[in-house]
DNA sequence: AGGGCTCTCCCCCGGACGGGGGAGACGGTT
DNA sequence: AACCGTCTCCCCCGTCCGGGGGAGAGCCCT
């Protein structure tokens, strides 16, 4: 193991935060932290001249928050470190946020030691992400979405009538369900009628409505 | 380190591939690879029966695929392992199916045998959740949501028009609209009219299919 | 003072829509 | 054999919807 040392910059408003911080990760051989900061503005300015490997990144910090620096520092390098966020509460929308801006992972402040120096082991070699149970939220939240509460009348609609749904959903009219479904107007009319009364609506646009709030159809 | 050792079970269809995964896991100190399953329903009952800390769990397997073992796994008992979900793509839609049924973690094939035993460490030792790069289009997914493209027509829309397509969007008609706004129905319909005209759309079911499909209006 | 935009409201008209019936054909169940 | 569900198609009828015009009042900006 005679690789470089993982360098580390660590970006938290409350020193006594980076000293912990600082005391875990130097005891750790093959880590070395090599600078700090103790605003957004400071992290951007520190991770640029340092070009450390890793950075850890509070969320909360004034000036520039945590996100809005780690949104600066990878647009703004071309070979940009990977950057975790830190924060306190598992539940914060900045989870979200961190990964939207490109954060190569999310740390709870009360992980573990061992879980920190992996964390940042990890990270520097591959572009893993390492999570908390913060990710937990994140698959709620997409479970939440994609397996929508089935639909209490999807199952009474017949194959035939789901798909008249799905054309309607389509903003095709009764006679160019018809013509699609190769079928006689009449019919794509009486399997419409089912539609809405089956799905207990009055007309086709409370239907495609009903369609998507209950996930039937997704947008996009 | 006195502590006792994290059980895995293995379960894959490849003997090759178990094999593998054996020889990395057993050279770890502190890790222990105490039982085999090559399909999705011999999983279930190995796990049943020796109940080990971790399970690395691959997805294509015959008989039960590795989503639903781990669904049924997590369902049927009142200490389940924590499961971890292999698979060889990261970018399959089995990873939010393997978050959605409540997979620990989830690993690529090709990681490397350090990131591998790593994985199963903090898996094991914490409810922390381990990612590949495969996160990325999580997060990815899950931005692509968040800001939603803002819809071309909606910046041409009078305040009025974008009231009258929302309530176009709940499924009122042009007189529950016109007694909501509390004008004449000739006032609404010009507004629809608007609307129509300005989406560039047939009918007022095409709206609201071009408000939800824009993101102008979102379900639920 | 004039022009443009928005909101308000009116007319007529044709077609699409939805409600109410009914009915024949097919397949599966009892 | 009788029954039920599904898919297919037909009739009539009243309403809602959308297209085409136009027009007046208030507003802001030039």
């Amino acid at each position: 193991m005679s690789a470089p040392p993982v360098r580390v910059v660590l970006a938290d408003d409350e020193r006594m935060v980076r000293t912990a911080l600082r005391v875990i990760l130097d005891a750790e051989p093959g880590l070395e932290v090599v600078g700090e900061a103790a605003t957004g503005a400071q992290a951007v300015s520190v991770v640029r001249e340092l070009r450390p490997d890793v950075v850890l990144m509070d969320v909360r910090m004034p000036e520039i928050d945590g996100i809005r620096a780690t949104e600066q520092i990878l647009s703004g390098m071309e070979t940009p470190p990977r950057i975790v966020v830190v924060t306190t509460f598992e539940n914060d929308s900045y989870v979200y946020e961190a990964l939207r801006v490109g954060a190569a992972g999310f740390l709870l402040k009360r992980a573990a030691a061992e879980d920190l120096v992996q964390a940042v082991r990890l990270v520097a070699r591959s572009d893993c992400l390492l999570f908390p149970s913060a990710v937990r939220a994140l698959a709620a939240e997409h479970a939440r979405r994609q397996p929508a509460p089935p639909p209490p009348w999807a199952a009474r609609l017949t194959e035939r009538e789901a798909e008249v749904l799905r054309l309607m959903a389509t903003g095709l009219t009764n006679a160019e369900i018809a013509d699609r479904l190769r079928v006689g107007s009449a019919t794509a009319k009486s399997h419409v009628a089912a539609v809405l009364a089956k799905t207990d609506v009055r007309d086709r646009t409370q239907a495609v409505i009903a369609a998507y709030e209950s996930g039937f159809i997704t947008p996009r």
